[in-house]
DNA sequence: AATTTATAG
DNA sequence: CTCTATAAATT
């Protein structure tokens, strides 16, 4: 399926609009990093042992939760008992994760807890993740970082990419001046790229090829298969770890390996990869732990790059390797596919590859799987819109423990409760450290009785500067009278609850904390309580609604209402504010599931760019510039003239050359005002760019291998010990120069 | 505000 | 697939 000749080509405009900057463009950079066996690593970085070296596992009560590399190579999986894992490897080193016990001011590495008195604690694991973050947000100050869980975040690079390419190649800032098509020119052939210490390349079709880094992914796997072999097992195991072991995949040096770009989309996931690379090495420096990254032009692709070679190994997938690749890829094993819409799917159709579902049409799908349809047939071609949201602080938390024996008197729910408030407190305040302003907007308890259904109790949660761990258990504890107080507040014990939660939602960062806070005051005022208002006097009169309504509403517009498309964002969180939506939803919706806004939105842009898999794309980079809005909106309609605020230029509407398939009835000068407003705008946008420094990604001599790091000192900055403040400066900048970029100067 | 659903280690 | 966590839809 050689469909480069289909391929749109890649313009300037691609590599220099802030127009451009959208999940369509093909010069779209994404990588997903997951920290290779994490709690594995954080534990036996505390202990002070290479986890690549001695089998470890960490444990929850009977259950291991994590299995480090070494430990792995014994067979050892998820979900399995400390038993078990003993007699697989007897010497195995068994770490139990940290709990809190009744008492205590914070969660501990007891001795020997129990589930009946201790509750688990994965705080440990959130502050190194918070640190990995927080290296990523350093690093990637053009692109949004998005935490996806404790152990993974996804960046978008293409700025990055972008900015390295212009700084190598300066002479793409600007199409050459006697071209007609202006910045649709197509760009030059792309240069070779050095994939030396890349990473794993999928490859492409056709062409067979070397991986660059060592095989060890291969060797991790290979002593998967058990049964009763097991000593044996354990023997060659052994002998393998005392040979060779982990090899620094990423970093260690290979034949030189130098190519013809196929395209620029795979010079710009070169670039990305170079980036990642350095970003890997410097968690490995500053932390010492070992990460795997894929980098690929989306999300799916980068999270499905990411789990084929590890440990420590980054894998780059580029256009010519989708197809290949999916082809024979369990569907089930791509994001949002694993779960029950998968199994629909293959039930439906009784297929298990992705190559297998490419003969069912986009109308079958719809019939089966309503909404998600468009999404499930995109993804299945390596069409994946959805964009990487700037986030790394969580929304919700919630501290939730399954209680043996179960709860039976209002003591036992008491002593849970002040355990479930610690935690909150601990996580509350820690999380503060690095969003000051932070503060739950709602406090929630859940319950769960012998034989029934969840439940749950939630109030507004008022703000207060000094939390304490009393002041939560006063909250929870009304919820927990409101809830199931009175059938056993007298003695009598009635319901076993065997699960008890207590969490908090609505996390918000105050960025403009004040207002919503004095808000908070001023609407429930009232209470007259001085320091801790509502809580003092928790019963009675704790405010009904701090209602968000109006900060979501914001939410949404202000911040992913612009989404990278400039139209149809489609976020994981917004919903509603979909835009013009008519006909996705009649449908018949047999899911009905959560994952429907975020399918059809994704898939509501059309890709025409989209370099991925059998897209016999057709062009059209004209949507590139109805995406300028913001001139339309912002200025007259028959202003026939436009002044630059960053330069003064006065600017006039464009003359009619180019645009090709776009010749719409003329006589709109105000579009051409726009789209010459939009060139500018691109230029300024491409001197920036040029201009920006990178801490991270400096450009390497052509083609050597990746050159030295760059210097601390350009980067160092923040980093110490004050991180809060500085992390969150340094957030702020970053905002500042994304809405820069989007808003295109 | 309450409840349910989906997903993922 | 023990438990824990998170996000979001529905009502």
């Amino acid at each position: 399926m050689s469909h480069d000749a289909h391929r749109v080509p890649i313009t300037f405009r691609h590599l220099v609009s802030a127009g451009s900057l959208n999940a369509s463009n093909p010069l779209r950079v994404i990588s997903l990093v997951d920290v290779d066996a994490a709690y594995a690593q954080f534990e036996a970085s505390r202990l002070g042992v290479d986890s690549s070296v001695v089998p470890l596992a960490v444990q929850q009560w009977n259950g291991l939760i994590a299995i480090s590399y070494a430990a792995r190579k014994f067979g050892i999986t998820r979900h399995e008992t400390v038993e078990s894992a003993k007699e697989k490897c007897p010497e195995i080193r068994l770490v139990h994760v940290a709990t809190y016990a009744e008492g205590a001011q914070r969660a501990e590495y007891n001795e020997d807890p129990s589930p009946t008195t201790h509750k688990v604690s994965l705080d440990p694991y959130r502050r190194e993740s918070r640190k990995i973050v927080a290296i990523f947000d350093e690093m990637c100050p053009l692109g949004a970082v998005e935490k996806a869980s404790i152990d993974e975040l996804y960046c978008d690079l293409t700025l990055a990419v972008r900015q390295v390419i212009l700084q190598r190649f300066p002479e793409l800032a600007r199409p050459p001046a006697n071209s007609p098509l202006g910045l649709d020119t197509p760009l030059p052939p792309p240069p070779k790229i050095d994939w030396t210490d890349l990473g794993y390349r999928v490859p492409t079709e056709g062409a067979h090829q070397e991986s660059a880094e060592g095989d060890d992914a291969k060797d991790a796997q290979e002593a998967d298969k058990q049964a009763s072999r097991q000593e044996e097992l354990q023997e060659s195991v052994r002998e393998e770890i005392a040979a060779d072991t982990f090899k620094t995949a990423a970093i260690n040096s290979s034949p030189p390996l130098v190519q013809q770009a196929a395209s620029w989309t795979d010079y710009a996931l070169a670039c990305g990869a170079e980036l990642i690379l350095k970003i890997r090495q410097e968690v490995m420096d500053r932390l010492g732990y070992t990460m795997s990254a894929g980098i690929a032009p989306n999300k799916t692709l980068a999270k499905l790059s990411a789990g084929m070679k590890k440990p420590n190994c980054q894998t780059i997938l580029v256009p010519g390797a989708i197809h290949a690749y999916l082809k024979d890829l369990p569907f089930q094993k791509i994001r949002f596919l694993g779960g029950k819409l998968g199994d629909a799917i293959a039930k439906e159709w009784e297929r298990s590859t992705v190559g297998d579902l490419w003969s069912v049409t986009l109308a079958e799908l719809q019939e089966k799987v309503g909404d998600e349809s468009k999404w499930v047939y995109d993804v299945l071609r390596g069409i994946d819109h959805t964009p990487v949201i700037e986030r790394t602080a969580n929304k919700t938390m919630l501290a939730s423990k399954n209680v043996k024996p179960p709860i039976r008197t209002l003591q036992e729910a008491q002593r849970w409760i002040s355990i479930l408030s610690l935690e909150l407190c601990v996580r509350l305040k820690e999380a503060r450290e690095e969003s000051p302003n932070i503060w739950p907007s709602t406090m929630v308890l859940r319950y769960l009785k012998a034989g029934e259904t969840a439940r749950s109790r939630q109030s507004s949660f008022p703000f207060v500067r000094d939390l304490k761990p009393e002041s939560v258990a006063v909250v929870a504890e009304r919820l927990w009278g409101e809830a199931v107080g009175e059938q056993m507040s007298s003695g009598k014990q009635l319901s076993e609850i065997i699960v008890i939660a207590l969490g908090f939602s609505g996390l918000e960062a105050g960025e403009q904390g004040q207002r919503s806070i004095e808000g908070f005051f001023t609407s429930k005022a009232a209470a007259s309580n001085a320091k801790v208002p509502a809580l003092a006097a928790a019963s009675p009169p704790i405010p009904q609604t701090i209602s968000s309504k109006r900060e979501r509403a914001l939410e949404g517009e202000t911040m992913e209402g612009k989404g990278e498309d400039g139209r149809s964002p489609s976020p994981l969180g917004v919903v509603n504010g979909t835009i013009g939506e008519p006909s996705a939803k009649k449908i018949k919706k047999v899911k009905a599931s959560g994952l429907q806004s975020l399918f059809q939105k994704a898939a509501e842009v059309t890709s025409p760019l989209q370099p991925e898999a059998a897209q016999p794309s057709v062009a059209q980079d004209a949507s590139l510039d109805s995406v300028s809005p913001a001139p339309l909106t912002e200025e007259a309609p028959s202003m026939p003239s436009w002044t630059c605020p960053e330069c003064q230029a006065k600017i006039l509407p464009r003359a009619h050359v180019g645009e090709p398939g776009r010749a719409e009835e003329g006589e709109d000068s105000d579009r051409r005002l726009a789209q010459a407003k939009q060139d500018h705008e691109d230029w300024h946008f491409a001197v920036n760019l040029q201009k920006e420094h990178s801490a991270a990604l400096q450009p390497r001599g052509s083609l050597g291998p990746s050159a030295s790091q760059a210097p601390a000192s350009q980067r160092s900055a923040s980093q110490k010990g004050g991180g809060g403040k500085g992390s969150k400066d340094k957030k702020a900048n970053k905002n500042a120069i994304q809405n820069f970029f989007k808003k295109g100067g």
